[in-house]
Parts: C-alpha cells; sequence; structure tokens
DNA sequence: AAAGTATCCAACCGCCTACAC
DNA sequence: GGTGTAGGCGGTTGGATACTT
C-alpha cells in the first residue's frame, strides 16, 4: 500500500519561507492555536504542505525560540543527553525548552559531533576508548532506569518546584521578546529566512503603516511592500532596537491585523505591547507544544538526578566530565 | 578579485505512532 | 481488529554564506 501523500503535491510551494507566508501562518494561528495542521493551507490559502507549516511554526515562529551561539552549559547539556538518551533529539529538546529539535540536531551535526570525534582521535586515545565503553555500556541501562524512573522522578520534582518557585529570568522565560536579544541581534543574514527578529521588524513596520494609513484605509497587504521596506531599512541598521519584539500570533490580533479582510481598527505604542505581553504571557503560550518552564524541571536539578544518582553509584562520573571538558570552546 | 572549498541551517522526506472510525 | 489519516520525529539535502587559496 502506497501512502498518499500529506497533501496534494501539484501547485504546493516549495522552498524558503517569505515574510507575507508567516505573517499568515502567525496570523491563522493566534486565531485558532496550533494544530489541525491539515486545515491550515485550506483556511490560510498558504500554498504550503500542512507538514511544513506545522515545521515552520515549531521550528522558526513559535515564540520563546531562543537563536544564535549555544552556550557552554547548552553544550554540555546536549553531550550529556546525547550520550544517555541518543538521537531522540525531541527528547533532548524538551530539556533546552528555548531551542528546537532541529535547532540541536544542527548544532549536534556541525559542532559536537566533530569535536567528540576529534577528541577520539586525539592524544588520550585510551582514555576515551575507555569512556566510549563505559558509555555504551550505560546507555541500555540508563535508557531503562530513565523509562521507569523518570516519571516518579519528573512528579518528585515538580512538587519541589511547587513548595520553592525559582525565580526565572525573564531572559530564560517561555516568552522570547527579542528586544534586547543579543542572540537574536547576533544574527546579521540578509537572508529573510535566518532571523526570526525580521518577523517582529515586519510586524512592527506593518503597525506603523497600520496607523499610517489609518484616515485611508489599505489591506495588509496592500501595504505589505512598505512593510518589507520598513522591515529592510531597520535590519541595515545593524544596532538592535529595543521596539523588535518577536510577536506571538494573539498579540497580533491584539493590534488589529486580523486577517487580509480585518480593518485596521487598534494601534498602540510599542511600551503598551510589551506590557501586554508581559500580563499575557501565561495565557498568550499556555498552548505551546513546548513546555512551560514553570513546569519544566530545572536542569541543574535534573542533571544532579540524572548525574549524581547514577553516574557517581556506578563510578562513570569520570565519562560526563571527561566529555564535557573535551569540548574546546 | 576570483575560484574553489567548507560550513551552516532551513526545509524536505519518509518512516513511525496514535487515534478515529 | 483493520484501515486510513494526522501529527511527530530523525535523517538528509541543497542553497546561501563564510573561509581559504
Amino acid at each position: 500500500m502506497v501512502r498518499p501523500p500529506c497533501c496534494d503535491k501539484a501547485g504546493m510551494k516549495k522552498g524558503p519561507w517569505t515574510p507575507e507566508e508567516d505573517i499568515i501562518l502567525v496570523s491563522y494561528i493566534q486565531e485558532h492555536g496550533p494544530g489541525n495542521w491539515r486545515a491550515v493551507p485550506t483556511n490560510t490559502g498558504l500554498r504550503r504542505c500542512s507538514k511544513s507549516c506545522r515545521l515552520r511554526w515549531t521550528n522558526y515562529l513559535r515564540p520563546g525560540i531562543k537563536r544564535g551561539n549555544f552556550t557552554d552549559h547548552e553544550e554540555s547539556m546536549i553531550i550529556h543527553l546525547q550520550a544517555l538518551l541518543g538521537n531522540r533529539w525531541a527528547a533532548i529538546a524538551s530539556y533546552l525548552p528555548e531551542r528546537t529539535d532541529n535547532d540541536i540536531k544542527n548544532y549536534w551535526n556541525t559542532h559536537l559531533k566533530r569535536k567528540l570525534a576529534k577528541l577520539q582521535s586525539g592524544s588520550d586515545h585510551e582514555e576515551v576508548s575507555k569512556s566510549s565503553n563505559i558509555r555504551s555500556i550505560s546507555k541500555g541501562q540508563w535508557e531503562r532506569r530513565l523509562q521507569t524512573d523518570i516519571h516518579t522522578a519528573k512528579q518528585a520534582l515538580l512538587e519541589a518546584l511547587s513548595l520553592e518557585k525559582p525565580n526565572i529570568d525573564s531572559s530564560q522565560s517561555g516568552m522570547s521578546m527579542n528586544y534586547n536579544d543579543s542572540s537574536a541581534s547576533e544574527s546579521s543574514s540578509t537572508s529573510y529566512a535566518s532571523s526570526t527578529e525580521n518577523i517582529s521588524r515586519l510586524l512592527e513596520g506593518w503597525m506603523r503603516n497600520s496607523r499610517k494609513t489609518e484616515s485611508g484605509r489599505c489591506t495588509p497587504q496592500q501595504s505589505f511592500a512598505d512593510t518589507i521596506a520598513a522591515a529592510d531599512s531597520n535590519s541595515s541598521e545593524g544596532t538592535p532596537s529595543n521596539s523588535h519584539i518577536t510577536l506571538p500570533g494573539r498579540m497580533v490580533s491584539k493590534w488589529g491585523f486580523e486577517s487580509s479582510t480585518s480593518d485596521v481598527s487598534q494601534s498602540i505604542s510599542l511600551d503598551e505591547a510589551v506590557n501586554f505581553l508581559n500580563d499575557h504571557s501565561n495565557i498568550l503560550f499556555q498552548d505551546e507544544s513546548k513546555p512551560n518552564l514553570e513546569t519544566q524541571v530545572p536542569l541543574s536539578m535534573f542533571e544532579k538526578w540524572l548525574f549524581e544518582d547514577g553516574m557517581v553509584t556506578q563510578g562513570q562520573e569520570g565519562m560526563i566530565d571527561g566529555l564535557s571538558l573535551s569540548v574546546d570552546h
């Protein structure tokens, strides 16, 4: 039996997403929420397959995604988790809430794999191969253990968390507002698809145009060319602006951008927008696929449980240390 | 400056699983 | 229980960019 394609491939567009497509998708998701991807191309008129829409959202448009360089801590976490879980990128990504599985996978394939390979062919080959043996032995044990214990452990940790909630740095919360986000602003790529902040610039520009055209109404499509121009001019300035906001979908509605047929009936300042985001972040992101950070097991606790309880008792802490120390930065 | 090579990463492909009927 | 479908996942590709010669 041959599986039919997820959608009719004929007439479906492929390749990089355009700003307009992104806005249409974001606008649709703000109205309907993520999910039911099959209906997205039909309802939005996007000539994209449902999978493509889902991927674009989860890997790029979804709020809370951190882009740019991986920190040392993130890097060591990936190495540790990959050693324990294998190439289960989605599982690994669940412990790095701001990173997508695709990002982690790419980072592993392009950076970490090479680093580890370099290490393995290094001078301390003997020690490395010893660690590799330990790793191959421990992986199965740990997978089993993880399967059986992870739920219990998480429950316990969540209970502990509910007693003393850690202060979550706003810069690390699931809500990503890219103003002052150095990692985002670092990206100086000129291609549209490589920069999330372009979406915010786009929307910001669109808002500006909305105000400008309030008296003489025009459709989003009509003002789109101006918006692109505004985004481009912002982009060329090079320095990040405090007004660059990565907009979750529902925000767009608040500002009046509903669909191609909607009127531009509201306009608010960016400060107001930030306040709105702060006030509504719990609502805005509650149904995202990524876990809420408040319900996410903190990495330090997870690591502690993972490595102290297991590795130490099995005399394997050297493996992890060896791996993390071996990663030259 | 131009050509060749390496690297990065967004997006696609195909397989698998869960679920509805 | 069997079948069809949607969504999720990991592997891979290809275009763009960066770097080297």
